[in-house]
DNA sequence: CGGGGGCCTGCTCATATGAGCGGGCCTGAA
DNA sequence: TTCAGGCCCGCTCATATGAGCAGGCCCCCG
């Protein structure tokens, strides 16, 4: 891998041809006529020269996105999407919105006028509706109930309201909470028919962007806004991430449990049978609930920053 | 040229397949095969992240020699060889300890059991011979008289038989001077059975090593030990650079004159019949003497420091 | 609504390239 | 000296690649 070449007429001679070769990019059969060489004789002395290190080939672009670290998570975890903004911030409100840029450029990009988009409640993907700026006329399904906190102005209806009027697509959307106390509650919502309807799009639904929490405090929506109890249960059933309401443990098996039923949003069955579901983590914390979210299968897409993204290439080494 | 690509996905498409290309080294098919994509299609995205600089290919190494200014330098100028040591050192006598070293290393890798090994006297060709270590069995031929300064200790024929001796091959060598006062004493010098000798076998030299000075006082070391009378008037004939002891024009041309048959050394016509001449020239004054040796045709080959390859190819543009 | 014009795509066919091979040469050991 | 081993070279032949082209699509303008 390292041997490096011989003399120094002969490395300077390795590095005309490969100036020529990468830089100009003319043919090794033109290289080798220009230096009286075989075809040969060149083409040996290019794979010496990328071997040895004599050639180095980086990838880099000047904007936000860390495109040679977006190509290695993507491949690497085996995705179908993955952007890594390249920053250091560490605030999470400005965060969110150099994640939701990039998440909405990246939407607008793949949604076409045969897809159905669904959108799951969560601030990471209100930062991306407001980013967006343009979108195909597509169907917009909201895919879970909202959660109303303090310290959050928008709630799932608007962000599914909003999306459908600038894409001018219909919108199907209800008004629920994300959880509630028992199953009995949870199934008389899911009766009302703006509920049903929602639901009853589940199946149709193409591409959807979804909420990624780890399960612990202050790193779910979900979890800080449930009962200890439950989450507690949760917890000892091995939940690591929660998904928009889907829980997953760390080898990525969605976890079935009593708390499931009080949930008023898409299922894992449901979330499984969407083409691309992207999902826009960020803060270290999140490391293994991403992990565990990709593992599942259910998140085959991810916009994230790369501290997390590195932090997840050397999970996987 | 710098156009650059459009969306995010594309972006990291364009990345995922420039990675497997240049990085991993999977031909087009292959990767088409992978991405589902067409081979014209990878060629297209290839293609255009060469063209909007989002794959960038360095030339480097980890040794003293730059190599792509070398191969640069050589390139522009026309070149047979050019070896440029990147070091910012101006201390003359470090300086000749550097490139001596280069030049030894070439001159070893370069000169088989063929040749013929012609060394003109020079301070930066003592300094080469100092440094080699290794060299086919050749002879070795004195192509100038020695010039014997206060501040010197080596000559050039204990440079001629040192080498000689390291490679095992025949010295030619004689004692007399670079310059003499007359065109008569010079005539008899040249009579001289040893000094004959040395000269019967300047046609058969294939390679050699010369000095390189600029016409100007501290510039050459002939320049220097020359009568002010003799060196105006080459001036006036527009001789900007000695080759050891041979005086060229800022054109390249040979100028001929009455100086001329003073020197006991190589003549113009003799030295180019020689395949390959290499100078070892440093410091920025020397450009202009430089350009003309190349452009002369006598030098074909350079062993040079950093700054003065660079003021070569800043002069070229 | 109809018609260019530009752009993207994948094709054909000639050319460039890579894998693997056998021959010549150099080196080191007997 | 002779011989075996390793290395470097350039060949053959199958494969990969590039140039240029024609069809289809979309968009914009009339």
């Amino acid at each position: 891998m390292e041997p490096i070449t011989g003399g120094p007429a002969q490395l300077v001679l390795t590095a005309s041809i490969a100036r020529r070769y990468y830089v100009d990019g003319r043919s090794k059969v033109e290289i080798a006529d220009e230096f009286r060489l075989s075809r040969f004789k060149v083409a040996r002395l290019l794979d010496q020269a990328r071997s040895s290190g004599l050639v180095r080939i980086e990838i880099s672009h000047p904007g936000a996105i860390d495109l040679d670290l977006s190509a290695r998570l993507q491949e690497s975890l085996g995705l179908r999407r993955a952007i890594v903004v390249d920053t250091p911030e560490e605030d999470p409100a400005a965060l969110r919105l150099q994640l939701g840029k990039a998440a909405a450029d990246l939407l607008s990009e793949i949604v076409t006028a045969d897809d159905v988009l669904g959108l799951a409640w969560a601030r990471a993907v209100t930062a991306m509706t407001e980013q967006l700026t343009s979108l195909a006329p597509v169907p917009v399904v909201q895919l879970t109930g909202a959660l109303t906190r303090p310290d959050v102005e928008a709630n799932s209806v608007e962000l599914v309201r909003h999306t459908a009027r600038l894409s001018g697509g219909a919108a199907y959307l209800f008004y629920a909470p994300l959880v509630v106390p028992d199953a009995a509650t949870a199934r008389a919502l899911r009766q009302q028919p703006e509920v049903a309807e929602a639901i009853s799009h589940f199946d149709s639904v193409t591409k959807a962007v979804v909420g990624l929490g780890s399960w612990a405090a202050d790193q779910s929506t979900l979890y800080d806004a449930m009962d200890e109890k439950a989450c507690d249960q949760l917890l000892r059933r091995g939940v690591v991430a929660d998904i928009s309401g889907v829980f997953v443990d760390a080898d990525g098996a969605a976890v079935q449990s009593r708390v499931t039923d009080r949930v008023i949003a898409i299922n894992a069955e449901q979330m499984d049978a969407i083409d691309e579901v992207i999902a826009i983590p960020y803060g270290l914390a999140k490391v293994g609930a991403v992990r565990a979210a990709v593992r599942s299968g259910l998140v085959n897409g991810l916009v994230t920053h790369s501290p997390l993204a590195r932090a997840l290439l050397d999970e996987t080494t």
